[in-house]
DNA sequence: CGGTGGTTTGAATCCGTTCAAGAACCGTGG
DNA sequence: CCACGGTTCTTGAACGGATTCAAACCACCG
C-alpha cells in the first residue's frame, strides 16, 4: 500500500481553494472567512470520538476545519441512519438551532479538528454569521433532497457511483485530487448512508471496478473514468 | 362516497389550533402569527396549478394558508421526487433562500391558498421573520432526516403506516380529526414520496386494511387503531 | 356514452438482502 | 518481531419483498 495520502487529513490543500460549483461550499466558505478573524475554541478529535451527541444541550455550532465527520440520527427502537459525511468547511449542529438539544450525533471518522461557534455569538454583532447559517441550512436541505431522489430512483451500483462522484467533487472543491481518494468510512457506514447492505456496497464497488471505471483497493479508490460513472446515472 | 369532508380544505378548523408536538408547526405558527398583521398578497390556486417552478426567480416565500401542496425536485434525466406534502402553516420556498431561482416545484393538490412573503421584506424590519425562517429550515431538515431513516430502514407496509400516522398528527395539530382523513394525493404520488411503486402502496394499504388497523375507501382513510399502527413500526 | 386518469389485482421476475464462511487487515501486547 | 483478537472486507448461495408487466375495474367528465 502506498504511503499515507492527505485527502481529508489536516494537511493543507496544495491547489487553490474551492472555486466552482457546490453552493454548500460557497456558503460555508463565506462562513469560514467570516470566522477566521475571531478567536474560536478548537476541538481536536481522534477517530470515533463524538463532537456532540443527540440529546446534549446545544450551546454551539461547529465548523469542520480538518478531517471528516459523520452525522447520524437514531430512532427510539435503535434504527440508525447516517445523514451525511462532512469535510472541511461544513457546518455541524445548525439543524437543531430551534431546539434546546442536538438532534443528531456528530462523530469523527478520522483525526479531525472543529471550531466551536457559540450560539450566543450569533445573537449579537455576528448577525451576518447567522444569515450565513440560514443559507447553509437551505443548501443542506437541497442536498438532502438530491440524495432522497437518488436513493429513491437509483440502483445499488448507481448510488455508489454517485457517491464517489459527489465525494470527488467535494474533495476537488477543497483542493484535493478528484481522482484518487481514501474513504474514511467503512462499507457498513457507506451502506447505511446509501440505504444498502455492506455486502451490496462491496459488490457494487466490485462491479464498477470490473468494468474498469474505478480501481478499488480496500478504502483506497481511484476514479479512472468519471465520465463513464456519470453515464451510469443517466436515464 | 360520502359528501365532501373538510380536512385540508379551506374550511377553518373547528377545534383549537396547533397546540402540542411538531416543532415545524411551532415555528410556523409563530410565523403565521407574526405575518397576520401584514397585508400580504394571497394566491388562490386550483388543483395541479403551480405556486412556483424550479428555475423561476424566487422573489418570495409562501406560507400555505389553506389546502395542500406537494413540492418536488427533478433530475436532468427526468427522475422526479416528491420532497413533501404541505398543509396550512407550512412555509414553501425557503430552501432556495441562497439561490436566485427556486430549486423545486410547488404544486397545489387541491383548491389552495398561499400568502406571498417577498424576500425584500425579510431584509428590512422583519428580521424577526427571517429568524423564524431559519428555525423552520432547521426543522425541515430534521424532518427530512426522519424520512430518510424511515425509507432506509422500514418496509413498504411500515412506510405507509408511518405516513398515515404522520399525516394524522399534522391534521390533528391543525384542528382536524386524526382518525378520518381524505388523501389529497394519488397512489403514484404517495409511492413516489415513500420510494415505492403505486401498486405497492395499494397492496400495503390493502394489507393494513385487511388487518383491521385502518379502513380504506379510495382516498378516504379511517384509522381504527393508531396504536396498532405504531406497533408495526417498532423493531 | 366513450375517454381519461386513477386504482386494484394477479403472476413472473429481479435485485438486494440475508446468512454463512473465509480472507485480509489492524493495532496491541507478549 | 510475530502472535493474537477483533474488526473489516469479500464472496457464495438461497431467499424474499418489491418491481414489473398486464389486465380489468371504477368514477368522473366532457
Amino acid at each position: 500500500m502506498p504511503a499515507s495520502m492527505p485527502l481529508t487529513r489536516a494537511a493543507p490543500p496544495s491547489g487553490p481553494p474551492a472555486r466552482h460549483c457546490a453552493s454548500v461550499s460557497a456558503a460555508s466558505a463565506g462562513l469560514e472567512a467570516l470566522l477566521r478573524q475571531f478567536p474560536l475554541q478548537r476541538h481536536g478529535l481522534r477517530r470515533k470520538q463524538y463532537l456532540f451527541r443527540a440529546g446534549q444541550p446545544c450551546r454551539a455550532l461547529f465548523l469542520v476545519h480538518a478531517g471528516c465527520f459523520k452525522t447520524c440520527v437514531l430512532s427510539e427502537d435503535g434504527r440508525e441512519k447516517i445523514t451525511g459525511f462532512h469535510l472541511r468547511g461544513d457546518l455541524l449542529g445548525a439543524d437543531s438551532l430551534d431546539l434546546p438539544v442536538h438532534a443528531c450525533d456528530a462523530i469523527a471518522l478520522d483525526v479531525s479538528d472543529a471550531w466551536e461557534l457559540p450560539v450566543w455569538m450569533l445573537q449579537g454583532q455576528l448577525a451576518g454569521v447567522l444569515h450565513q447559517v440560514t443559507l447553509t441550512l437551505a443548501a443542506d436541505l437541497r442536498r438532502d433532497w438530491q440524495w432522497m431522489l437518488a436513493l429513491g430512483t437509483l440502483g445499488a451500483e448507481q448510488r455508489v457511483a454517485l457517491f464517489l462522484l459527489d465525494l470527488a467533487a467535494r474533495l476537488q472543491a477543497r483542493g484535493f485530487s478528484p481522482r484518487q481518494m481514501l474513504l474514511r468510512m467503512t462499507r457498513a457506514e457507506l451502506g447505511n448512508f446509501l440505504s444498502l447492505q455492506l455486502e451490496t456496497v462491496t459488490r457494487a464497488l466490485g462491479r464498477l471496478s470490473a468494468s474498469g471505471l474505478i480501481r478499488v483497493n480496500g478504502r483506497e479508490i481511484r476514479i479512472n473514468d468519471a465520465e463513464g460513472l456519470r453515464r451510469l446515472l443517466e436515464r
